[in-house]
DNA sequence: ATAAACCGTAGAGTATAGTCAATGGTCAAG
DNA sequence: CTTGACCATTGACTATACTCTACGGTTTAT
């Protein structure tokens, strides 16, 4: 798959593919041919995208994103530090939440 | 005042100080003496940057803050576009609330 | 055969709010 | 009279997640 498809079927730019892969978060990224420089994305670089999408939405940074990642390929059961990862974060919102809330309040005080 | 005595005053650093100087968000900035090239820092910027610091608080950026800063100056009496102001900030924390729970919501369910 | 669309790399730019380092001059105390 | 504390300027650096440009080579369609 070249790069241009692996943008189209995940809706990323081949920018934000390539800077993903500079990053070490992408695999099997191999240059198949000899008469070019082409490089060839594995499938399961769909995959890694998506989780990579998924994960942002709860505001993990990318670095996170690779922790989570390279954890999961180190132990096939996928479980223990993803969800003490997903509490922090869970623990991280929720002060943002409360930080916010105070700062409304004492802005509504104000007005 | 020099800027040693101005940063003790506002707890924030010469740099910032500077910073903010350089931004233009700063008052009555002269050279008084021939013999060296030392500044002297109007009393008024105490307040101007307690103001920056209080504004802040309310997640305000340093460009809003200016703008707020140079209409008080424009009219003396202080309110219509700071309240204005204030009201738009009030919706966008609202609204940063309001997304974040949408997150948190999201990641409990998944937890 | 040629133009459009694609591929690769490297490096710079975006936004925010500072912070730090280097350089050189000045002031105050002992 | 020298040491330490202060002052000014300039430019680079921090973090994040991309985005864009420039350059040159390749593939695909007409």
């Amino acid at each position: 798959m070249k790069i241009g498809e692996l943008a189209e079927k995940t809706g990323v730019s081949r920018d934000t593919i390539r800077f993903y892969e500079n990053k070490g978060m992408l695999t099997e990224v191999t240059r198949p041919f000899e008469w070019n420089n082409y490089k060839d994305y594995g499938e399961e670089n769909i995959k890694r995208i998506q989780i990579i999408k998924y994960l942002q939405r709860f505001s993990f940074t990318l670095r996170e994103c690779k922790e989570l990642i390279d954890q999961k390929n180190a132990s096939p059961d996928e479980c223990p530090n993803k969800s003490k990862a997903f509490q922090k974060k869970l623990s991280l919102i929720e002060a943002q939440i409360q930080e916010l809330q105070e700062t409304r309040d004492a802005l509504i005080k104000l007005i």
